[in-house]
DNA sequence: AAAATCATGTAATTTGTTACATGATTAG
DNA sequence: CTAATCATGTAACAAATTACATGATTTT
């Protein structure tokens, strides 16, 4: 029931439909929690239907209308009682570091790559989180309470990617000597 | 298919039955690949039925008997071209990241718990890392190639936790405070 | 008029989880 | 004989992905 509780999260201080919840979920609260459109509809009618959301369509200009969620006073009150259940940890899967495991002077420059577009993409984020950071939570003390929080998982992220930019530059290194070992295979073998 | 693969990366160079692969996801392979017995059991099957895995019924002493199942030579070639599929990211999904942005005095303290366990679990998950790699990647630059893949999942794995651990004090840091804050409002409004 | 973007949705399929079931063997 | 462990499975359900569909509006 994460995606509900995800949902409603991004809800707390904004209004949004089911397309801006679906590009909230690809910047800040997506590095956590990630949905598509279609998954993200089917919730909303859910949670409408439970009164924790309530609609109102929006008309806008020069766009189709949309239909705006917020939270009711039973959401909020669901949301915060949610945040005491325990939390079951659904470990990470990364197909990559299996792949690393079949790793071959053959595939050797394939997952150099791959790992060089993971890093890219990490530059990217990281890029992004450091300009929310300065631009919002530069002194964390002098934070209000629940921004603590939303600061803690900024961190997170931020902590996270910078280690993962390191071990991307480690593995690179590592399987560019797998490549250059190959060739120099190749040659003594076309010797 | 991830499920596919990483099972027949687990068969690489032992063959194993359900349960053992059940367990291996417990330890090494699992921290970047999970599935339950059931799962595997029906993957199994569907393995077995493709020609990617031979199985073969083993009788043991004090047990009952196991079926174990083993990679062909089909399997093989399958598995070594799926290195070269492009990957898709799946974001990692985190609910006690969802959970630290719904912050409050009210359920710091428990959200201070939560950090706590999962501090404690990955220092139990290091330590195991950490017998891995003195035991049997303590010189990665002589390793054979596809086990310095394994050995770049492994790190992977190391300094992601390492770098888990420092975020799990900082968030504890941070949650204390906020508990003492609410005890001394509380004293406030008491008095 | 055609292509692009915004916006909301349905349906089919795959993947993953939870609950339940069964039998073999050993230890107490 | 009972409980515990090992081993394999089935069924029901929930979550997530992929493919497809529709209509409004704007840009070209």
């Amino acid at each position: 029931m994460a995606l509900a509780h995800a949902i409603m999260t991004a809800l707390i201080d904004n209004d949004l439909s089911g397309l801006e919840l679906a590009r909230d979920f690809e910047s800040s609260l997506g590095s956590f929690w990630n949905a598509s459109h279609q998954q993200i509809y089917q919730e909303l009618h859910k949670l409408a239907d439970k009164g924790w959301l309530n609609k109102r369509e929006v008309s806008q200009s020069g766009k189709p209308n949309k239909i705006v969620y917020g939270m009711t006073k039973s959401g909020r009150d669901a949301l915060a009682g949610w945040v005491f259940d325990t939390t079951k940890t659904r470990p990470a899967k990364d197909e990559l570091m299996i792949k690393l495991y079949n790793l071959s002077e053959d595939n050797a420059s394939h997952l150099a790559g791959e790992v060089a577009d993971r890093r890219q993409e990490m530059m990217r984020l990281l890029y992004l989180y450091e300009k929310i950071r300065i631009r919002h939570y530069d002194d964390p003390a002098s934070l209000p309470t629940r921004h603590k929080g939303v600061y803690l998982a900024l961190m997170a992220g931020i902590s996270q990617g910078e280690q993962f930019l390191a071990w991307c530059d480690q593995a690179l290194e590592l399987l560019a000597g797998v490549e250059a070992g190959s060739s120099v295979k190749r040659k003594a073998k076309n010797a």
